[in-house]
DNA sequence: GCTAATATTTCGGTGTGCCGAAATTCGCGG
DNA sequence: CCGCGAATTTCGGCACACCGAAATATTAGC
């Protein structure tokens, strides 16, 4: 039906609306996916055409609802993989995100099924990412980012983009549901945690 | 470094040679690769220029060292994800093939690991294929096919190639390490069956 | 409003892996 | 040895996803 090229596209897109308002660029969408701006702008003619997303020439671009319900199923199998690979393998939240960046194309309905079972059907992945279920519902928790919370509150959600700063969040004890306040850190680390203000 | 195209090229031309003495043909190749033989041709020629394979034009096809260790990993994962499937997610050993020949290339070296130490680094995969150590070793049981045993014997590989056949041989009790005689089957479980003769 | 910088698209081209048809080579029977 | 059918290779071409350079459209500054 569809590549894992058409997988990463939507999912790229998709993911840029979930913790901000403005739909993407196609130049922002290349930057994303490391590729070149025309290679993109090729790309996202075909996605139209196949009903994917919506996009008229020199505007910006958004899924359709059949893209949007292909997103969905691409970030629940990226969410779960993770989920799983830390519940089950222990490995640490900064390392999920290349192996299921390549998993989520690979596994079967039926093992992401089974593996959803097993980790007793979670909410949200290692990151705070709220996980869709399997008929593509999904529950965005209400949260600010860090940088707009003057008074801190509970991590709900940190971003997963850079592997180093997760490793030093967590050795200064920056996890989920932990209590922070901004002063207590960096640039780069108030525009990656969301929290929820008591 | 290789791409799953060349990983199946080399996994093919490897299993040919496991259970039977000759060396494939292009022709063959195509056949179980599900490509036409022109095409098979022209991946020959490359992987021959990869030192990957040895032919030279009209003759088999013979893996070299270096693609005979590329077949043996990609022999080893198969076999350790299919095993997996079956104990770890209940799989019968009729299902195991198709989501293996997928998974075998999207697998990092370290889940697979992880994998074959939560399993206890079996011997042998649910037909009784042997799986390659870590450091490409393999041991192949003594066994010969059950038409050429005429007092029959114990199961000690059965070919996955037809779920079908499995499906029927395990509901009538044929499988590891049964006792079976030659009497008791049909043509085909006769060439898809190998025994240890006591 | 005009213009210059920037964003986006168009265009010609590439590499990979595949195909069918045509040409070539092989190997067997006589 | 010869010729014929089968196996194999060669050849032109295609789909996909990508690229850089050139053209074009948008937007922001003035
Ligand atoms: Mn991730
Ligand atoms: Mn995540
Ligand atoms: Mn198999
Ligand atoms: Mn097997």
């Amino acid at each position: 039906m569809t590549g894992p090229v058409v997988e990463d596209y939507v999912k790229v897109i998709y993911a840029h609306t979930e913790w901000q308002a403005e739909p993407i660029t196609s130049t922002a969408l290349a930057a994303r996916l490391g590729l070149a701006a025309s290679s993109v702008t090729e790309m996202v003619k075909k996605l139209s055409t196949q009903g994917l997303v919506s996009h008229e020439p020199y505007g910006a671009i958004e899924l359709t609802r059949d893209g949007t319900a292909l997103a969905l199923r691409m970030v629940r199998r990226h969410r779960l993989i993770e989920t799983w690979l830390v519940q089950h393998f222990a490995y640490s939240w900064d390392e999920v995100h290349d192996e299921a960046e390549i998993l989520e194309h690979a596994l079967s309905d039926r093992l992401l099924d089974a593996i959803d079972d097993e980790l007793g059907r979670p909410a949200r992945d290692p990151h705070g990412d709220p996980i869709p279920s399997r008929d593509g519902s999904i529950v965005r928790p209400d949260a600010v980012l860090l940088a707009d919370a003057p008074a801190g509150g509970r991590v709900v959600r940190i971003s997963d983009r850079n592997p180093a700063l997760l490793r030093e969040l967590e050795s200064r004890g920056v996890v989920l549901d932990a209590i922070v306040r901004p002063g207590d850190l960096g640039a780069e680390a108030l525009a990656s945690i969301w929290v929820a203000t008591a």
